[in-house]
DNA sequence: ACTTAGCACTCTCCCCCTGGGAGTGCTAAC
DNA sequence: GTTAGCACTCCCAGGGGGAGAGTGCTAAGT
């Protein structure tokens, strides 16, 4: 984008009407920049300022004779001038991880209060998205057999995480023969990803490659059923959507209905989640772009936590577009961090 | 109590403008009724009915001189008046059976999809309590040893149900050790209740009763830790929250932000649901009574699924007091049934 | 004794108007 | 390039005023 730089004032200035309409969520006016900002302009400089600003952009007036706001584009660039990182004192920091992890626990649970922690801090709806199993490392496999032909199949991961699923059988199968193809998975397969024995499982099932006993193949066949399909689906944690409902300015999210309708339907957020994915820092999503439909008025503040060679998954907050971002920003970094180092100490 | 009977033209009254109310949602007045009722009478003489059916606390005035509409009373009075059962086709039932249980599943899919069809039909929040894991026999239980001394206990029920909990050792067991003391906790209480199991486990634990092998002491130890506690906390699912916003009476349910903190906060809505626990046909609350605060202007019909000396449940509809009282608890009902007859063939 | 027509009364809601206030853009002077 | 001055625009809150819906009461009818 050939985005024209903004000189130190007009940059203030964006940056002061920013932060001014977050607190007060009122269009600002000339007077109340000129007051505000730190060397003394008059309010009719600031006017010219703010008329440039609007042409570029970064500001709308809802009418006439009302101040300004920013648009998308004004959020976008006082994110962008934002400190990124080290804004949470190191204290603030450890206190956060006891409180995510105060003792090694499973990963779930790690997950579950990840979120909470979010939810009570950001005072907003925390989201996070859980690893999806592909990523993580298989353990261990475990059949139950259960009525008629069906069977349990429960597959743990390296860091503890259960998926459970009910597969039916065409041919009935002993308990025994269901604990000897588990341990024969176990033994085969354990310590590669879900993804790379999903892989392997087709290949033998299809390719003839390999001389396979009998109760060998029938372990494969359960379980290609039983471990291969939807790992990728990753589970999606919300917490404090009620919070949406007491922010001061429900009005400017647009309808609510429909936000509310995208948090309940998981699979829209995760995929959002998804696509905003990357190694480093916290990210700031204001507006649709990349969101999906429902959220146009919303913001989302995301990082990543985990290692992109291991398991890894998102934490976000999901508040209107008139958060308080440096706070929130921070808390979300912060929370990844924390979140990643617990999540290694699970896995050691 | 003693409520006063009514005759017969003030019970037609109340329920035309119960009926009118949920219908329009605004305040019923004589002449409305005068003409919606069969026999022919005149306003002046509702005016009167009217004026009694206030005095005896079934209907209110916003003001003086506007229309009137139901207390809580007033409904509790026109439900209590509803035929309970037999409200929906055999057809419809048989299909909303072939929609929540389709083929054999496992317990978790069927709640869920109980949960989802009730939303759907319902167009309001619907709620499913999970059987509380203390009713159903145990089946199965599978330690994995995880990092450190963590191990991982998933505790399988007859019904398929998967619970996990990681476990701290204070010394070190082998996965060999692990699996033989699941295989022995199996072998002596399979098929017993889990309420059972934990009984007899804490009197193995006290008592020193019985004369046990050692690494069937050590086996009774991880069952106690990893079976035992927190039984009874029944999950519960919700689905279709978001159409409280699109109500056409947002207004009357009172403090939305409220009315979301209790729908988030699941061991509120768990509670409120085991309250009304029973074997028998639907049941509705309307206002306070034995919901959480905050519910104060909400209605909740509900009815238990399964059986009373198995695993069983609670669905239920939680939607403004405005809403169509014959159509749900109809539904609700046939949703019931329809659960526990898939329940009944996960479990044969 | 119950029912009903008639009537005065009450209260809300909506529309219109108006004045005040906040903020703007423009122009001209610094 | 900055600023004071000024006319202009537009929203918003507050104050009638009239229409409408519904009531309670009274008195007459069955």
């Amino acid at each position: 984008m050939s985005v024209p730089e903004l000189n130190a004032r007009s940059a203030a200035v964006l940056d002061t009407i920013v932060e001014r309409y977050i607190l007060t969520g009122e269009p600002v006016g000339s007077g109340t920049i000129a007051r505000l900002l730190d060397e003394s302009v008059s309010p009719a400089t600031v006017r010219n300022v703010m008329a440039e600003l609007e042409r570029l952009g970064y500001l709308e007036q809802p009418h006439t004779s009302a101040g300004r706001m920013p648009t998308r584009r004004g959020y976008r660039q006082y994110v962008t001038g934002l400190p990124v990182r080290g804004l949470m004192s190191d204290d603030d920091a450890r206190n956060l991880r006891s409180q995510i992890a105060p003792d090694p626990i499973e990963m779930d649970e790690l997950l579950r209060r990840t979120c909470h922690v979010l939810a009570d801090l950001s005072e907003l709806v925390a989201v996070v998205a859980a690893p999806p199993l592909s990523d993580t490392a298989f353990r261990h496999v475990d059949f139950v057999a259960l009525e008629g032909n069906r069977v349990l199949a429960i597959v743990v991961s390296r860091a503890g995480q259960v998926k459970k699923r009910a597969v039916v059988l065409s041919e009935p199968m002993t308990q025994d023969q269901l604990d000897q193809a588990a341990a024969y998975l176990v033994r085969r397969f354990a310590g590669r990803s879900l993804r790379e024995v999903t892989l392997r499982i087709q290949e033998l099932l299809t390719g003839a490659g390999e001389r396979l006993e009998v109760f060998e193949r029938q372990a494969i066949a359960l379980g290609a059923t039983s471990i291969t399909g939807d790992l990728d689906e990753s589970e999606v944690l919300v917490e404090g959507s009620s919070r949406l409902l007491a922010a001061p300015d429900v009005e400017t999210m647009g309808d609510l209905r429909t936000v509310f309708e995208v948090i309940e339907e998981r699979r829209l957020l995760a995929l959002a989640l998804r696509a905003e994915e990357s190694s480093d820092g916290p990210r700031v999503v204001i507006g649709c772009e990349p969101l999906p439909t429902g959220l146009e008025h919303c913001a989302l503040v995301s990082a990543s936590y985990g290692h992109l060679d291991g398991p890894h998954g998102t934490v976000a907050v999901l508040g209107p577009t008139r958060l308080q971002y440096a706070r929130t920003i921070a808390l979300v970094d912060a929370i990844a961090s924390a979140t990643t180092a617990a999540l290694v100490r699970l896995t050691r």
